[in-house]
DNA sequence: TCCGATCATCAGCGGTGCTGACGATCATAG
DNA sequence: CTATGATCGTCAGCACCGCTGATGATCGGA
């Protein structure tokens, strides 16, 4: 059960927690940070940014409802469409039909980065989950699929 | 390849995203330090302050040697040999061979405490791990486990 | 003896996520 | 029509995590 080459092993306790699969999920996912907002550096964007984007393609959203779609707070999303107007990438509208929300557009500039930020990340994710095969890699995606569903934050009680 | 349940699917770029791999790696991350926080909530411990404390079981260890085998910074390892200190569960103690050096130990109270507190890690672990059975759950460590090994920050150039 | 490397420390920054308060707006009940 | 409670966006502030760069102490070898 030793996963992890430690150079050396002063307990077994201490093997015992780095190869917690909760331990490497945590760091894991620090990596995966890591690689998502370097591949979308070009845009200054960061993995977040990216998903708020992504899901606001198309119709005007409100804030709330990216928040709810990407799994982010009433209060993130401020700032996360703040820098997405700052950089031009989308832009905000009163909802005439209630004046509470703002409805999130996407502009041309935004419409074109989207497509071609996904498709940088997923050339990084592929580099990302090269040690693996084509066959584990789909292994791997169902299986934090089923966890995502029981862990996703974004699962509120809508 | 629509693993993940939107409630609305504004564009296939939405879903992309969202059920990327690394997307939801970097989710499940976060949810695991979450989970692990929680449950290590009654000693005043991250997961973090564990890993440190659980390497450090047995023999004194510096702090970089202690940042080596937990992949942490020389910087954060000070805060958090701070706080252990300060919960009573470690000291620092001169290295008099080598007086650049602390020798950090367990005191009594932290050679308890590890012990307890990786119990009720496990205990935290199996319930975040609940949705997938024994075997898929060996599946997933042995996959989160090749990918940790080059992807692991404590793998530095020793 | 001097110089480069190592160790611990500190100040500071960026990213992420949350709570709690606020005003504006809406929808509903009276 | 008005009063009440809920929702939306905003802001201030806090916590956690990880890193850079500078500093002083110490070690080791030239």
């Amino acid at each position: 059960m030793t996963y992890v080459a430690l150079m050396r092993e002063p307990t077994p306790a201490a093997q015992l927690v780095t190869s917690a699969t909760s331990h490497m999920m945590l760091r894991l996912g620090d990596a995966a940070r890591a690689v998502i907002g370097n591949a979308l550096d070009s845009w200054s964007l960061t993995g977040r940014d990216l998903r708020v984007l992504s899901v606001a393609h198309g119709e005007g959203l409100s804030q709330r409802e990216l928040g709810r779609l990407t799994g982010m707070d009433r209060t993130t999303m401020v700032a996360v469409v703040d820098k997405l107007e700052r950089l031009g990438y989308a832009h905000r509208e009163r909802d005439l039909a209630d004046r509470r929300k703002y409805l999130v557009r996407l502009t041309d500039a935004g419409t074109k980065v989207v497509d071609e930020a996904l498709d940088q990340l997923s050339k990084a994710e592929a580099e990302f989950l090269s040690p693996l095969n084509a066959a584990e890699q789909r292994q791997l995606n169902r299986l934090l699929a089923r966890l995502y569903e029981k862990h996703d934050p974004a699962c509120d009680p809508l």
